[in-house]
DNA sequence: CAAGTATATTCCATAAGGAGAATATATACG
DNA sequence: CGTATATATTCTCCTTATGGAATATACTTG
């Protein structure tokens, strides 16, 4: 899971990410949305695509690179024992308002019951 | 963003974040835990520290460190734009399924109506 | 204040990662 | 087959990161 992270860890491939969102690229329309050489833009790919990230699609000369929907809900899985993190913090807010007087009051912040 | 999955990019670094899931802990312990040497764990946690995923606590002589549960968030935050991709998924799979003639059907896998 | 405990920081050597230029591979086309 | 297009790989330079040992800092207690 960390060589995932790894492979986040760097912006151009985080941005590439966020281009993909919108649908499968070549190579060269990476390179040239993201401003980066092709070089670069295609060992970028190559490393989300060694982690999982990333398909690739052949055609003719060109490399159609996707994202692979397993590899994110794989780390939306990775995440979510962290999720109750936040529900408790929550739980914790609404005992504190719970405790305060009622002189402290905020409307449509108490708890319900 | 790329610079929290730059802190989660590194094996122990996750485990420490794993270890943290059970509650706050000074740096001794994580090392120990671990088996990593103090000063390890020291510099670790701080890389996590300073990219916001962990808060301190001081006690004494101790540092006692948790999980923050806003970068944790975060995370899930910008995660979410690509949720659509594994409910697209689920989409192409009724649209499949849904095509086909019905002696194809499955028990309970037909889209709902 | 001396000694002990817990943690942080620094130094060093080594390893890994990225950018850029040059080169190699693969495919289409005339 | 020769050329053009699209992509991958290699090489070199440079920056950054890591582990380990040693050292420094902070706080506690007698």
């Amino acid at each position: 899971m960390h060589q995932t992270f790894a492979a986040l860890g760097e912006r151009n491939r985080t941005r590439i990410l966020q281009l993909l969102l919108s649908g499968e690229r070549p190579v060269g329309e990476v390179a040239k949305k993201l401003r980066i050489s092709q070089p670069s833009a295609s060992k970028h790919l190559k490393t989300l695509k060694d982690v999982g990230l990333l398909n690739v699609r052949s055609d003719a000369q060109s490399r159609f690179y996707s994202l692979r929907p397993e590899a994110l809900r794989s780390l939306d899985a990775w995440l979510s024992p962290y999720r109750k993190l936040w529900a408790d913090r929550l739980d914790l807010l609404e005992k504190h308002l719970d405790e305060m007087p009622p002189s402290c009051a905020v409307k449509g912040k108490r708890k319900r019951r």
